[in-house]
DNA sequence: GTGAAAGCGCTAACAG
DNA sequence: CTGTTAGCGCTTTCAC
């Protein structure tokens, strides 16, 4: 393996000190009165070699490392796959790099992420928080640690934070249900007390409260077990057999929800109207397509990268907590269309 | 932030030398004939106080990172991102972390990767390669570096890998759409002439000559533009009113592909008979389901670890390259299934 | 304006 | 068997 060339060797070929160089490569040429030859002189040199500094010896140099640490549920999901992605593509260009990790929602996996993280000194953490890590995400706090939550909040913890309108996406989710003819409209969410899950519990409940209909709310257990959980929701609907909507609060539970509807042929959007809580690529091309709650992936994405770099670049001074609360849009499909006239897609030519 | 302890710390505290420490953090006490006692003593107190090595100062002196480099395509395609999940459980066991990146299947974004991923010094180097890089894989293998291949290969270059059987695999579905019955059947695929597309299109030809069968494939621009790959494929459809099955080459041609077919109000699989390479979560719960390719995540990435790990604990001696060579499953779903009675699913109750 | 030198925390050769 | 010590490559203070 080709030696890697150091500051050193810079120095030794150009005959100056390994000190203008390195000032010159931390944009300091100005401050340290670097004369503008010298400073083009090193810049073209470096260039030519293609050479770049060995981020170790910086990072033991300044205990910084250029790298955020970012936390969530599990990265193949579609919704977390594409955030990181996004963010990746932003961070990059301001010269940081991002380590992924999943928490599968525990906590313990998600403290021991957490360790790990600090042991590679990442600069910053963006987490979207399993339960229970309340009191980690504190003394990251305390030991003044960049720190930008998303998806979720945690009570009683002032970090800065992104999320999506859960509340008025599903009220509005759930009135549309209503204003399409829809009289027993159930939920089927996940047994958390995660912030997100209430509050898009309580929208639900809500839009249901001011018109006065029943609600029905099914909580099934985290990725507990597919085939539980279908059979666990087709026995759900087929004890409740007035039940003649659905909301599913997120995309894997709309999965087995989907497929126990399907199991109990039951005919969408008629026996049944759907509406999920996060998009997916191919809920389009069902039949009948799948009407969903579209989050905004980009603008999160970009809105958690722009609170972490201002933390990253600000001294960790004392402010205000961050919270931004981005919108969401409700894509009508077919699925909640029982009025309408349905498209015959599957008719024969 | 509290000061980390380091090892000068522990052995001002324990009143011993930071080499002895060193050694036995390192697994080394045996080895250098430290007292069973001494030893015993020294990780019970790294035990209790949580110490960790500072990974930088370990990777500045060791030059080993601990790290592998990924790069795919785009990591927020669930084929990647279940296979970077897989990869990243595995790798943690062994103490290993990953660092991944999205090609976008650009040469030229793939060469910066593997220049950045240098520089940060990673071990090891996990590629689904772009067109191209050949060279720069070279290179890399020159330099004595770990570098493990899946998904497809490169021509003329000598490196371990992993892929599926896309030769056979697409054979074989192509087949199976002969034996049910489809006269006409069309490939979809990938302008590329990347290995696996390539194979994937052999196989597709090998089954059709076999049988005498008229084949037509048809080449789109990588992830070009959405709404163009969907007229283009539409536009195909209609001029060649003879096709009555398409085979897609991936995943995502596929949405692109169905969307086309939805658009002209071919019927699945009565009108139409369609496979897909590479399954997806939701092709199932499709009205009709659909027939698709299923790729071993697990096993690939299983196997693509094992091999780095090889590599990685192995002076890098000449041995010869490791090519694994992965089976695939046909999941026949509905979508090809012609002449089977049609399960009403859309029967009102 | 520029250079010498002191570490950052760790490993490992070498000495004892 | 254990301790001393020389760097790994870089940043930054301080002196010239």
């Amino acid at each position: 393996m080709k030696k890697k060339t150091t500051i050193i060797d810079i120095a030794r070929d150009l005959g100056i000190s390994k000190t203008t160089i390195s000032f010159v490569l931390n944009g300091k040429a100005r401050e340290k009165g670097i004369s503008q030859n010298q400073e083009i002189k090193i810049l073209t040199y470096i260039e030519k070699i293609g050479y770049k500094p060995n981020v170790f010896a910086q990072s033991l140099r300044t205990g910084k490392t250029k790298t955020i640490g970012m936390m969530v549920e599990d990265i193949s999901d579609p919704f977390f796959s594409s955030i990181a992605r996004s963010m990746e593509e932003i961070a990059y260009k301001r010269g940081y790099k991002i380590l992924y990790s999943s928490t599968e929602n525990d906590t313990q996996k998600a403290k021991d992420l957490i360790q790990l993280y600090r042991n590679r000194q990442v600069d910053g953490y963006i987490i979207a928080p399993p339960p229970g890590i309340e009191h980690d995400i504190k003394v990251l706090l305390e030991d003044k640690f960049a720190v930008v939550v998303f998806d979720r909040t945690l009570p009683g913890i002032e970090v800065d934070n992104v999320l999506v309108n859960n509340y008025q996406s599903s009220y509005q989710a759930t009135k549309h249900l209503i204003e399409n003819g829809y009289l027993n409209i159930a939920m089927v969410t996940l047994d958390s007390d995660q912030s997100q899950m209430m509050d898009r519990q309580l929208g639900y409940e809500k839009a249901l409260d001011e018109c006065d209909r029943p609600g029905r709310v099914m909580k099934i257990i985290y990725r507990d077990n597919d085939v539980d959980n279908i059979k666990e929701i087709q026995e759900f609907l087929n004890s409740n057999t007035e039940i003649d909507a659905v909301f599913f609060a997120t995309n894997y539970i709309a999965d087995n929800g989907l497929e126990a509807i399907r199991n109990l042929k039951l005919g969408i959007p008629q026996n049944i109207g759907v509406v999920v809580f996060d998009d997916d690529r191919l809920f389009r091309l069902f039949s009948p397509s799948i009407t969903a709650i579209v989050q905004p992936i980009k603008e999160i994405a970009e809105q958690v990268i722009k609170l972490m770099l201002i933390l990253l670049s600000n001294p960790a001074s004392k402010k205000p907590v961050r919270s931004i609360l981005l919108p969401t849009v409700l894509k009508v499909r077919e699925s909640t269309l029982r009025n309408q006239e349905k498209e015959t897609r599957h008719t024969l030519k």
